[in-house]
DNA sequence: GAGTTTGAAACT
DNA sequence: CAGTTTCAAACTC
């Protein structure tokens, strides 16, 4: 976007330099491969729908994720490092890891360099990219981290890179270089499904995968394929067509792409002698399967088929799943499953999930990560409405049974992981790939296999049952020392003890997920094998109080003032949609659902002592030491405590101040995120904001910590029919409903309060506001 | 980690 | 709708 401008005029001077440089001439006689078209790249990124939230998301971040592994991949002929040939599998991992560690977290220059002289395709764009992606190095660990699929997997095992490759070459075909391999095998199915390529089927139904036409495909579209990525998927359509040979496929691969002069990644990092990488490559995985049937095939109730292809792919298909797999359904989820589950039985998997991923692209990925630097430590959230989707199912009155397939449960899984898209856009790479992994479910169900939660949630608790069951050590890596109990990142942890979690007092149950092995919850039926109580109890609970789930807090236009809703003139653009009604916190703590979600208290409230940082009830703002300055507007004032609160306040403002993104709660575009809320930095508990119809579904789970929210009865009325374009989220703005709850609380739909501009709302505050639902004209540093 | 405080949710 | 109770998070020590 207009990041990439200035970067571009830079690369391409750096580039210049290069050509003219002795070294590069050199290198690039050496090299068959020729530059790649920018146009063809620039296609193929935007092209991958997935991945590549809109426009958003351009995103440097997105691209420099493939720009990355393109990288890499360039890095990987052995060219540079001949040895490795002779080496074996975990050898060659290891080697290309340092590659691309020195690509990834390093210098950028010098990478370029580096990657020049490895007679890379060294055309404008390509350098373009390759600049590019170095600029965006240092998020690359994270990303990969959550390329496979699991933050708390990530720091030990995929995390940085670096490391977690270098470990890996320590180990024979461990769990974990298996699930990277397979992370990048469905990454590049995923890119290439979402080029449009029909004719890739994953699941090589029908006949024998086209994998030539795949590959000659992917060459036309000019699919950026990184070695590893290619040699899993190489590997893939080896088990999968059992009438292709490994070495017939890397000729074939090298044909194509040789027809395509931009394919030079493929040739090079496939062509360039890498065939050994591969072909050891997949004995080792062949290897692993063969010797290691077990887990997730088990888990997933996959078959155990005597066809050593079966087998393969089934395994793979579980790996992804297995980092993917898990939780991210939450209760609304469910119902998309049932849908889903409908949809399949009638249309055709494809179809759903074609519309699931457009409505995560069209509603999740995008804000990806314009904000990511910045907000690196919030949780984004970016989400589906699930409740929508919910509703969809309680219209078509379809319920499936328990016995969802894994398939929709995987595809829940994989649009909660859309949804979240927790905490960057980093973790659209996780989508993907599930989402790509998902078409490869195996059919057989697996009650097991939970749905999931939002996006924090559904890694977290793959970090926790899939990963750490066996390891406290990475468990606790996943809980994040800093974490307040509660939440990791987007993640919620309920300590219920009496409300079965069944009750709004439960915050995993108020924020539409189910609790999880972090929760500390007793007798919690917030759990997936209860799943008809939940949504019963659900529609009990919204029965009473329709906006029950909808997102507490409603930020309204950003340019538009929250005229009629809300009279006082406070800065917040933001509001409670219900108002609190503290008492003795004086709006200054958590305690005061305003406060934490970061908003203004209004007219709506019925506080006592209204302090609130973000914005007096009385409409007066009190922010900085401003708030200490102004008159003491009410009854409280006692000394003792007085003193307690304006030192809340005072600490608070001074968080507000740390936090780069809140600058001041009068700004239209107020970060909802970082809050002050550092004290423990925990985010707030609840509250989403929602505007748009897209932001509004795109906020939901993923994002935060306290994830997804549902919005309920505003959607609810809305036709079966009419859900993918609610899902699209660009639609027209739903029309305004407000309520009263049954205890005559103002309740409005958030929709009310939605301001003009449908880009900008989105989740719940913190997230969306850095990531906007659509490509924000603002430019986030 | 236990106990207290707080205010939302639930109940009457 | 108001008052009360229950509940779990937030907070304190």
């Amino acid at each position: 976007m207009d990041m990439d401008t200035p970067e571009r005029n830079q690369i391409n001077t750096t580039l210049s330099k290069f050509e003219d440089s002795p070294v590069f001439n050199y290198i690039n006689n050496l090299s068959p491969i020729k530059p790649v078209k920018s146009a063809h790249i620039t296609q193929t990124f935007n092209s991958l729908t997935f991945s590549s939230p809109p426009s958003v998301f351009t995103s440097p971040h997105v691209a420099s994720l493939k720009e990355s592994r393109f990288l890499r991949l360039h890095s990987l002929p052995s060219a540079s490092k001949p040895k490795d040939s002779s080496e074996d599998v975990n050898k060659v991992y290891s080697n290309e890891v340092a590659l691309a560690d020195s690509s990834l977290s390093q210098h950028n220059s010098c990478e370029l360099h580096e990657s020049a002289g490895k007679g890379i395709s060294v055309g404008d764009d390509t350098v373009e990219l390759s600049n590019k992606q170095t600029k965006f190095s240092d998020e690359l660990p994270q990303a990969l981290q959550y390329n496979c699929g699991s933050p708390g997997y990530g720091p030990t095992l995929c995390g940085d890179e670096a490391n977690s490759l270098l470990e890996l070459s320590g180990e024979a075909v461990s769990d974990v270089a298996y699930v990277r391999e397979n992370c990048k095998t469905d990454s590049v199915e995923a890119e290439l499904h979402l080029q449009g390529t029909s004719h890739i089927d994953p699941k090589g139904e029908g006949s024998d995968c086209d994998w030539e036409g795949l590959i000659h495909n992917a060459a036309a579209n000019d699919v950026l394929i990184d070695a590893e990525a290619f040699k899993g998927l190489a590997f893939k359509g080896l088990m999968q067509c059992s009438s292709m040979r490994l070495s017939d496929f890397v000729p074939l691969l090298q044909q194509s792409t040789s027809h395509h002069d931009q394919k030079i990644h493929m040739v090079d990092s496939v062509a360039s002698g890498s065939e050994h990488e591969i072909e050891n490559h997949c004995s080792e995985l062949v290897a692993v399967t063969d010797t290691d049937p077990t887990q997730d095939s088990l888990a997933n109730g996959s078959l155990m088929t005597n066809n050593p292809n079966e087998k393969m792919d089934n395994e793979l298909v579980s790996v992804t799943h297995r980092g993917i797999r898990r939780r991210c359904l939450d209760f609304e989820m469910a119902s998309v499953r049932k849908k889903i589950s409908d949809d399949n039985s009638n249309t055709g998997s494809s179809t759903t999930q074609s519309e699931v991923r457009n409505a995560v692209n069209e509603n999740q990925l995008l804000p990806a990560k314009r904000n990511a630097d910045s907000q690196r430590c919030i949780l984004p959230g970016i989400g589906l409405h699930l409740n929508a989707l919910a509703t969809v199912k309680d219209h078509k009155g379809k319920q499936s049974e328990n016995a969802t397939s894994e398939r929709q449960l995987s595809l829940a899984n994989s649009t909660s992981l859309l949804l979240s898209a927790c905490q960057d856009h980093q973790h659209l790479s996780v989508v993907s790939v599930s989402v790509s992994s998902e078409r490869e479910l195996d059919p057989t169900s697996d009650n097991g296999v939970q749905p999931a939660e939002d996006c924090s949630q559904a890694l977290a608790y793959m970090a926790a049952e899939d990963f750490n069951q066996n390891s406290p050590k990475k468990k606790r890596q996943m809980k994040r020392k800093s974490e307040p109990v509660g939440e990791i990142e987007g993640c919620k942890r309920c300590n219920c003890k009496k409300s079965k979690c069944l009750k709004l007092y439960c915050e995993c149950f108020a924020a539409g997920v189910y609790c999880i092995e972090p929760c500390s919850c007793q007798e919690c039926f917030n759990k997936p094998i209860h799943e008809d109580t939940v949504l019963q109890t659900r529609k009990q609970i919204e029965s009473r109080n329709p906006l029950a789930f909808a997102p507490k807090v409603i930020r309204s236009a950003d340019s538009v003032p929250d005229v009629g809703i809300d009279p006082n003139k406070t800065p917040a653009s933001a509001r409670h949609k219900r108002g609190c009604n503290c008492k003795k916190s004086s709006c200054l703590k958590k305690y005061c659902e305003c406060y934490q979600g970061g908003v203004g208290c209004s007219i709506s409230c019925r506080c006592e002592g209204c302090k609130n940082a973000f914005g007096r009830k009385d409409g007066s703002a009190s922010i900085g030491i401003e708030g200490e300055t102004e008159e003491e507007t009410e009854t409280s004032d006692k000394g003792v405590e007085e003193k307690a609160i304006q030192k809340t306040e005072i600490q608070n403002i001074e968080d507000h101040q740390e936090s780069s993104l809140v600058s001041t709660p009068l700004r239209l575009s107020r970060p909802l995120l970082p809050m002050p809320f550092s004290s423990k930095g925990k985010p707030p508990r609840s509250f989403v904001t929602t505007i748009t119809s897209s932001g509004y579904f795109a906020s939901q789970k993923l994002a935060m910590p306290n994830s997804l929210w549902s919005q309920s009865k505003p959607f609810q009325t809305v036709p079966d029919d009419e859900m993918p374009e609610i899902l699209r989220g660009d639609s027209s703005p739903i029309a305004c409903i407000k309520t009263l709850s049954p205890n005559g609380k103002r309740i409005s739909s958030p929709n009310c309060e939605r301001g003009s501009s449908p880009a900008r709302r989105g989740g719940r505050k913190l997230i969306l506001q850095s990531i906007p639902s659509f490509p924000s004209l603002t430019p986030h540093p």
